[in-house]
DNA sequence: GCCGTTTTCGGCCCGACTGTTTTCAGTCG
């Protein structure tokens, strides 16, 4: 049972509590505990052993019992009371759009319903609308709800709903009543996966701006259409919420739906305490009701004394304490980074000649840049040899005597084989400038045996980085079990970097990793492994993902300038 | 069920929209 299950099954029983109409502030608390127990990198059963369950926020002597009963025993009495009053199927109906726990626990009281299967044969039927507080459009609601979760249910990437709200945003800004417009929400967080984009506007005619959005050419069709708020859903089957709000408010609102949902709850217990009330409008005074800010978000974070807080932080993961304290990180930004330092070319399975990829990264003003071609060991990518390796060498001398300004370095990707050994013995893999290690198979080994083979990559006197070090692909693949703090722990001590890959399927290391794996003294390549020129761009989504992981600049070997990041390969055996 | 520089009890974020009502419950974010 791992950390992913113990999560899911306190999540389920707080949705079993919530149907069966239990206090709020229950449900929440599990809720809470699943989400605490998601962003640990460490094993739970590691921390029960050392009796540190409740040292996690969020998990008290009650949760931590129930923890504890599941890791020893597998099961959860508890959970499995739950159950039988219950039944799981009920736990999907709440997934549909407009029905919660109530309307979940009606149907089935009334009707029997137990799974979705049999709640569109009672809608077909039209048996739902003559329940009490139903009728005809809700019933209606329900089966478009049904259809849109056959659609919807996987969250789609960032990469793939950053351009759409960033079009339309264009689209909105065209007309002159709207004042002030950004997106906001988990797409502004830059969170790795998007449910829905959130978009915010300012504007003293709103009903106009309604009009236009629901009217835009991408809409497909209209779920709510109000005043101030509309959700509509998209070509692609992606909703979207446009929120309008009034000039002197649109700071105040644009905290508040940047969201996370757990960052404004504790933002507002703290205006509580100091007597002050936050919400959508400003930030007001509880005793007199006098509005006392909310024209910036500056503003509000300001008086609730502390520092702006950049939205890519704000998931109630420390950095409220940390800007009340005034130690937020200073945390990496794009523009800082100096070179891409995994990318391929068409010597392996690249599109791209080495001379077009140096010419686009010093566009982007890079200074350095690596090609890392698979090593003849990885067939399937077009694997090179040393003779190949050899060849290649010769080419980018050439380019680098052709280009000013940006250096071209000699790199690999290594294969990690199934027994920890990697492509190319000690005497030729020195010759290379940089040397980054990936597993490519054997994903199915166990724990211990993938654990070894990284670490002895990690060992290897010439491997620079671990390339995209636990293997996810979010949608497709998990990651393979690894024992991250053993890796990290390697990392630090050897000068090895790890890779976070920006590629944005995989932006791995995640974002709770990195965090971890900094505060252990281990030091990042945020790379794209771009295999095309236009894939170079990815980089914006790994430096994102670094912000959330609170990765500043100096942890991340590729601000570096040329020499400094020269002297750091050369530290562990290889420039 | 959790939590504490108002602490071991009594709080726990807050408002918009919808569809049903005729003042509100449920859902969502």
């Amino acid at each position: 049972m791992d950390n992913q299950d113990v999560a899911h099954i306190l999540d389920e029983i707080g949705e079993m509590l919530e149907i069966k109409g239990e206090s709020s502030f229950k449900v929440r608390a599990y809720n809470r505990a699943a989400y605490a127990i998601r962003g640990l990198s460490e094993d739970i059963n590691n921390i029960y052993h050392e009796g540190k369950l409740q040292t996690i926020p969020g998990i008290g002597k009650g949760i931590a019992e129930r923890i504890a009963e599941l890791l020893e025993t597998g099961k959860l009495t508890y959970y499995e009371e739950l159950c039988e009053h219950v039944p799981p199927g009920l736990l999907q109906l709440i997934s549909i759009q407009s029905v919660g726990p109530k309307k979940a626990k009606l149907f089935y009281d009334k009707l029997g319903i137990t799974t979705i299967e049999e709640l569109l044969e009672a809608i077909n039927k039209h048996k739902l609308r003559d329940l009490a507080g139903m009728g005809p459009k809700a019933e209606e609601n329900i089966r478009l709800g049904i259809l849109e979760l056959q659609r919807l249910r996987e969250r789609i990437l960032l990469s793939e709903a950053y351009p759409l709200a960033e079009n339309i945003v264009q689209q909105l800004k065209e007309h002159n009543f709207i004042l002030e417009i950004s997106t906001a929400g988990s797409l502004r967080r830059m969170k790795e996966t998007i449910g829905d984009i959130d978009i915010l506007a300012a504007s003293n005619e709103s009903s106009k701006a309604m009009d236009v959005f629901c009217n835009l050419p991408k809409v497909t069709h209209i779920l709510a259409k109000g005043e101030t708020k509309s959700s509509v859903v998209t070509q692609i089957g992606l909703q979207v919420d446009l929120r309008v709000v009034l000039p002197e408010q649109f700071g105040a609102a644009l905290q508040y739906f940047t969201g996370s949902k757990e960052h404004n709850i504790h933002l507002r217990d703290i205006a509580k305490k100091k007597g002050l009330k936050v919400n959508e409008y400003g930030v007001f005074e509880v005793k007199t009701g006098e509005k006392v800010g909310g024209v910036t978000e500056k503003e509000v974070y300001n008086l609730l004394g502390m520092e702006w807080i950049h939205p890519t932080l704000r998931e109630n993961k420390g950095e409220i304490e940390a800007a009340l304290a005034g130690v937020l990180p200073n945390i990496v930004e794009l523009s800082n980074i100096k070179g891409d330092i995994h990318v391929h070319s068409n010597w392996s399975d690249g599109f791209n000649k080495i001379k077009e990829i140096a010419n686009d990264a010093k566009k982007k003003g890079y200074r350095y840049i690596a090609i890392s071609d698979h090593a003849e060991k990885l067939k399937v990518a077009g694997g090179l040899t040393a003779d190949d390796y050899r060849r290649q060498w010769k080419e980018i001398e050439k380019v680098n005597q052709e280009i000013d300004g940006l250096k071209v370095l000699r790199g690999a990707e290594v294969n990690i084989d199934n027994n920890g050994k990697v492509d190319f013995d000690d005497g030729f893999l020195k010759e290379f400038d940089i040397v980054t290690a990936s597993i490519h198979s054997g994903f199915t080994q166990s724990n211990e045996q993938l654990t070894k083979r990284i670490l002895s990559a990690i060992y290897n006197e010439h491997v620079n980085i671990i390339g995209h070090p636990t293997g996810r692909i979010l949608g497709k693949r998990p990651p393979y079990p690894l024992d991250l703090k053993e890796i990290f722990k390697a990392a630090a001590e050897t000068g090895t970097f790890l890779e976070l890959n920006s590629f944005p399927d995989r932006l791995d290391l995640k974002d709770d990793y990195l965090r971890e794996a900094k505060e252990m003294g281990v030091k990042f390549a945020i790379n794209t492994d771009a295999h095309s020129i236009g894939q170079l761009r990815y980089m914006f989504y790994g430096v994102a993902t670094a912000q959330r992981g609170w990765l500043e600049a100096e942890d991340v070997i590729n601000t570096y300038p040329f020499e400094k990041l020269m002297k750091m390969l050369r530290n562990k055996g290889n420039g």
